[in-house]
DNA sequence: TGCGCGGAAAATGTCAGACAATTAAATGTA
DNA sequence: TACATTTAATTGTCTGACATTTTCCGCGCA
């Protein structure tokens, strides 16, 4: 675990490089216990407030794990699918709402990716994630709901569709993608028509699921990704108008 | 920025999501500038170091940036797509190493985003790409070329085809799916056979992307994820025998 | 008046030492 | 043997100090 660079300042930058790269590329194992702070301090000669907050660095990509206490300290954390889920979906959301991401782009990176786990979802036909597709058209359906509530319904069928895909890596990866979109999402007024329109191609979506019909679902999830676009496309120019 | 959980220990934690959570729901806004750490220790009644292990913490997401000197200090960073990119594909290369991903899972989740972004791809036919993808299979053609080195132009060639989509976003999602199979990848010996076998549907998949036919494409990835999926499997059953 | 230069000030980066809190192992006792 | 107690190791936190970096402001000088 050595390998100091030769950057001048952040040094706790550099230890926590130097302990990532040894996690990320196999020299340390889950669950193998990093020297304690003392020590990584005399092994940097850094004081122990460096290393600390080296540490605190690695913490926050969910890399160790600490423990207090005798025989405790810092040990290589296994990184769960949970905590990978919430990181993939903090980064995303940020970075679609900082960079000014066009609703078209997110939309159709979204959709996209979607209609790549249809199929699979279809094949494996998950009764559960099925039963949270039927769930969630229902909500939608109910008069009196909020458009934010609407919208977090969506995203919760969306979400079920991924997972009904039966592939955790792929869920991980969408996770994100769909997550990221509810911002968006949200600056749209859902009337009682373009409601209707979505939960009609959400029953049909899920009847293709069911149906174990790959070829409907494709086809139904291209026509809500179309309309989700023009409703998108409309809600920013609103936006656009009243800001003149 | 109030707003104290009541969780006992780890003040560092408690103080760096509650200014997460001021910027993640926008009430901070990019190059806004954080109070200084004195004054955070102040506001959050701690001592200094503790603050700064909280900013670590967010630094180390890449949340905010900092700046020494007069009039320096903390400011809410606005998050890159390079940097992004980073620290999907750190995440998503642990998640697979840490939890032993089957190989048939992580390639059926690669191929089926892949197959997403081949459509878009084809239907936009950008020469940069597409210039790189002939490059990588030339490469791969040549005699004398390492596993590994085979293995990285594979990544090169695949990245070339997400990031034709010409969709940040997408590639963004896509980067960690291509990126952390690499590690899995470099654990199948690829023979002459085997190569020649790639270099030709990789060709097949750049002609179609040339010639704009995404069924095309889409046919000779599907191949391509079959012929994979046979390679790995033949690599992981023969470090099981070696094993046993 | 205009320009460069230097010091003051503000902020982060780092260090040293101390104490509190927690936990597991070692030790002692019934 | 079983249970309670001590003890040692380790992280969590605080205080205070100094080093370093950078900007701003005023001063001297042309």
């Amino acid at each position: 675990m050595k390998t100091e660079p030769k950057s001048p300042s952040d040094l706790s930058a550099q230890i926590a490089k130097a302990i990532r790269d040894a996690i990320v590329d196999g020299r340390m194992i889950v669950d193998e216990r990093l020297p304690s702070e003392a020590e990584l301090a005399a092994e940097f000669n850094v004081s122990r407030p460096t290393v600390r907050e080296a540490l605190k660095r690695l913490a926050a990509q969910s890399l160790i794990r600490t423990q207090r206490g005798a025989f405790g300290g810092a040990f290589v954390k296994r990184l769960s699918y949970e905590e990978a889920y919430g990181q993939h979906i903090t980064t995303s959301t940020l970075l679609l709402s900082m960079n000014a991401v066009r609703f078209e782009t997110a939309c159709e990176a979204r959709y996209a990716l979607e209609r790549a786990c249809a199929p699979l979802a279809a094949q494996r036909r998950d009764p559960d994630h099925l039963a949270t597709m039927r769930a969630e058209i229902h909500r939608q359906g109910q008069p009196g709901l909020s458009d934010e509530s609407f919208c977090a319904s969506d995203v919760t069928f969306h979400r079920a569709l991924v997972d009904g895909a039966g592939n955790p890596v792929l869920s991980y990866q969408l996770a994100g993608a769909v997550e990221a979109m509810q911002p968006l999402m949200n600056m749209i007024t859902f009337t009682e028509r373009s409601r209707e329109e979505i939960v009609n191609l959400h029953t049909a979506i899920a009847d293709a699921i069911e149906a174990q019909d790959a070829k409907a679902a494709d086809v139904n999830l291209e026509e809500l990704a179309a309309y989700t676009l023009t409703l998108g496309q409309d809600a920013m120019e609103k936006r656009a108008r009243k800001s003149t």
